[in-house]
DNA sequence: GTCCGAACCATATGTTTCGGACGGTGCGAG
DNA sequence: CTCGCACCGTCCGAAACATATGGTTCGGAC
């Protein structure tokens, strides 16, 4: 309804998960968003309760709230936010990823390599185990979004570990 | 000299650049940012005023300010700056890598792959010359901080060109 | 020499993000 | 009933961020 306050990304993540969801309270987000997204793509839980909120006022998304108790708010999308999310779903981005890695921030500047390495592998090997599992559970799901994305995380998983291992070995990565 | 008000990533960036060249100005850590890290951590350039001047309030940081024309500052790291340096450099970190990339949030929300994959590629491949030009400038300093991060990058530009690849012929990554 | 424009250097501004603290609400166990 | 814990939501101060703006230096044209 009103004018355009600019959308980010996150704006898009709410209106994404809405929009598969059908009506969604900001809690519902929350969790929903830790379980998939939150794997590749922080969003601090307040971001999840004021994001609406403001697609609210630019007219995307419709409120329901409830009158006792803990008053939740119910969020639907408006024609108009489905439309700004089609549109955006529509245009591939240009956009370059951005890796925020604080081991490799700490290797650059002069790190030890193999205590670095072997903290990093845990940690790395933990979490491709993690996505692994999860991805034998999705048997024939693999074409969808989030399939895909997994597939991804499996892969730089994959190659996180394959790396700090020459690394903790001391040879050329 | 002061308390601990949180000293962040981009805290240590500055204290780490700052050690490397002796002394410096905030107008030559942002040249020397966006030469080497800025391709895998990005550092806004308000961010390289504002920090040594709150490093040096809290004692970090020694600062000696020019008294004509320009009034550059110039920065120096105090010993208690050296130690605090060391100190995260010798810890390794627990923290996991974040990975922001818009391109796999839209294919995650279902966007388009093809469309996708097509435009990505070109950004990836570029991205993949470029550090590969790169890796063949530095021979023999590989073993450098700068020469494991940037075959780092390398590995996860070809695991981006990979997956993307696969993606665009609609085979399954 | 001096004047002009470009590159260099620095700070200010308003907004958004962030993380963590804090505070209500409701439900089930005892 | 009432206590305690999990559920749910808001607030707040600090930092991050993009962008705009303003001053300084220098070199070349004239």
């Amino acid at each position: 309804m009103s004018s355009n306050p600019r959308l980010s990304p996150t704006s898009f993540i709410v209106l994404a998960l809405i929009e598969a969801a059908g009506e969604a309270t900001p809690y519902e987000l929350k969790q929903v968003v830790a379980l998939t997204l939150g794997n590749f793509w922080s969003v601090p839980h307040a971001q999840v309760y004021a994001e609406p909120e403001r697609l609210a006022a630019a007219g995307l998304l419709s409120e329901r709230r409830e009158q006792g108790g803990r008053r939740r708010r119910h969020y639907k999308l408006t024609d108009e936010g489905e439309k700004a999310l089609r549109e955006w779903l529509d245009e591939p981005t240009e956009e370059m990823a951005e890796l925020r890695d604080p081991g490799m921030l700490k290797l650059f500047f002069g790190g030890d390599p193999k205590g670095l390495a072997a903290a990093q592998l845990s940690l790395h090997r933990r979490k491709l185990e993690e996505y692994e599992a999860l991805d034998g559970q999705i048997q024939g799901h693999v074409s969808t979004g989030f399939g895909l994305a997994l597939r991804a995380g499996i892969g730089h998983e994959r190659e996180w570990v394959r790396f700090w291992e020459l690394v903790e070995r001391g040879e050329q990565p």
